[in-house]
DNA sequence: CAGAATCCTTCACGATACTG
DNA sequence: CAGTATCGTGAAGGATTCTG
């Protein structure tokens, strides 16, 4: 439209920015990595040798919930970063793994889960500095 | 109790054994850790020369509440992660930076954040096969 | 400028029950 | 064994208003 104005131009050009950046495919991968169970998940994947089965998965995770363990799978399986697979016997056996694409993340995550691990000291010790200050205000 | 039927056992057992898993700091930490507000202050932080200011944080990461940005940096800086530094002028002025336990940790969230818009694409052609299969049963 | 406090909605997640 | 389907709730998070 050559009617629209500079500002209405302008302001259309922002909206559309501020919606790009909510829904920018980037962020939201990124969003998506940053889950409590995609880290478990991944994590226990990468610490074992060979696939694994869902019983596995969840006995190894312990706190999760089927619905959410089930859930994380699904949404690996469709980014690409776990393979599942059927085995049609009686009863039916499923087995999961990490693709190539799940590998070259899986030491990222890794680092940041050992990380925590490190560091736990550290942190625990920064906050008892930080509420012991609060508490003397 | 002797009386204690197998069952009860285990059912105790279970019940003992996931509260374990929940109040484990360590898994509380990962589960700090792996939040999408913390992803992306840090990575701000860690990606620019000096310390930054409140409103910079804000529109460098455009898309967060103020609410979330204040939760966020609250719990950084209980953690040691982030240092908060006031300059009592008038207006106020305050300053966020990472600590060195802080760029110890960014590093590490800098490359997942790397790895998400490398493989980016790869993802995305993953969901579109996933989907156009679903789709064709 | 840098928050604190409040309200309100949404939805993520757990518990439960059922199926091939 | 490996899920799917449904329901209820608690908490996360956005919008808004107020303050030192």
């Amino acid at each position: 439209m050559a009617t629209m104005t500079a500002a209405q131009r302008r302001e259309q050009a922002r909206f559309a920015y501020d919606a790009f950046l909510r829904e920018c495919p980037t962020n939201q991968l990124l969003a998506r990595l940053s889950d409590k169970w995609v880290s478990l998940v991944v994590s226990a994947l990468a610490g074992h040798e060979g696939p694994m089965r869902y019983s596995d998965l969840g006995r190894k995770i312990a706190g999760v919930s089927q619905k959410m363990l089930t859930q994380t799978l699904r949404t690996l399986e469709r980014d690409g970063i776990v393979a599942r697979t059927v085995t049609p016997s009686v009863p039916v056996r499923v087995d999961y793994e990490l693709t190539d694409l799940g590998r070259s993340l899986s030491g990222l995550l890794l680092a940041v889960k050992d990380w925590a691990e490190t560091h736990m000291d550290e942190v625990a010790d920064a906050r008892e500095t930080y509420d012991a200050a609060a508490g003397a205000a």
